[in-house]
DNA sequence: ACTGATTAACCTATCAATTGATAGACAATT
DNA sequence: AATTGTCTATCAATTGATAGGTTAATCAGT
């Protein structure tokens, strides 16, 4: 069997119109939530019928599923992990606060995972796992930043540790900017890790 | 005029089936969120009629704003500022500590804040505004509690500093746990502070 | 103490709007 | 001829909210 064969079905690279389904689903989970977000919402933001969002994703739970690996391929994608260099650990460390820094203070929206944490209960089973994993993942990589940045060549205790506390700083300075409305609680909560960073 | 008829009217004590409806209303609230939340499971969990809970609360945002306002009274109540001692502001710190803990490991859920917070563009202003002032109260008592730890007599910079990253901290240990379903990630995230708290 | 009016707290019944999802027709591409 | 992607049309379920009826308690005036 020919590669052509198999890639022409709807695996193909990428259909741009599941891509703008994606987008818009994102984008309404990230303001709205889970619950809020509906399927004639999308259909209208992409310029299609909801029928046919449904024709891409048959269900509620497929599209959510989809745009949280989507998500989370864009997070391994963008931030690779660098080769045990002490500043190119500095500058990926820093990518990652960044993110959480825009979303939160120019887009006013907490992260993906935040929201549909708070939404647990509402979520197929097939998601909470895919949301489980992606912590671990999540947890691996800043463990290893951390170790790579003090010098040493697999992640300890003592830098998952780190990742740990980074992780969880990160996303409560998160929250505490959308519910304060005050930005700049955002650089007090990530004061600790400013000299982890801040020489790049 | 007496007492007697002011207190009669709707402003009495308190009303046991208002008080039942807030309290189902808190809890739907955290564990599916704001849209999720609907007057007829209100109703059902009282066991009432929903046009009882719109009769007690006219509209969603009165009943959810009535919600967050208990929940801030409770708060205020069960946290009082001890008296400038370093080990009743330790022991006060560990209760708040421990509210967090056990919200997210035992009830598995998010703070009622970070709920509200995740879905704010569905919500009421006036909602965001207590929200917002609450976050203030918490950080005021926060650094206050962390200053007589201290055995300073009024919040400074610095304590206020550690108060963002007290409340950022706790909030992200608590998504970590909820999304990862790992109770032990919270010690992990929370254990900066641990020395701080641990010897009351 | 009796009576009549008022009010508090529930109810039934219903509304219009929105929701996720499906069936089936149609056109374009392969 | 078959498949892909869209459409129209519709469904049953759920939603927040309202109108209006019913009951029991409270209160004022005699």
């Amino acid at each position: 069997m020919d590669m052509q064969s198999t890639l022409s079905a709807a695996n193909k690279p990428e259909n741009p119109t599941k891509l703008a389904i994606l987008a818009a689903a994102e984008k309404s989970l990230l303001s709205q939530g889970y619950k809020a977000m509906s399927f004639r919402d999308l259909a209208t933001e992409v310029g299609i019928k909801s029928a046919s969002v449904h024709y891409h994703f048959p269900t509620k739970k497929d599209l959510v599923l989809a745009v949280l690996q989507r998500y989370r391929a864009e997070f391994s994608e963008h931030l690779v992990l660098p080769k045990k260099k002490r500043q190119a650990a500095q500058k990926a460390l820093n990518k990652f606060i960044n993110g959480f820094r825009k979303r939160v203070i120019d887009r006013h929206t907490l992260s993906l995972c935040t929201v549909l944490a708070a939404e647990q209960s509402l979520l197929d089973q097939t998601i909470i796992d895919e949301l489980k994993d992606f912590y671990e993942e999540k947890i691996n990589w800043l463990a290893t930043i951390v170790s790579y940045m003090k010098k040493g060549w697999m992640p300890t205790d003592e830098t998952r540790q780190y990742a740990y506390q980074i992780l969880a700083s990160l996303h409560g300075a998160s929250v505490l900017v959308q519910a304060s409305q005050e930005p700049e609680h955002f650089e007090h909560a990530m004061a600790p890790w400013r000299d982890l960073v801040e020489r790049v």
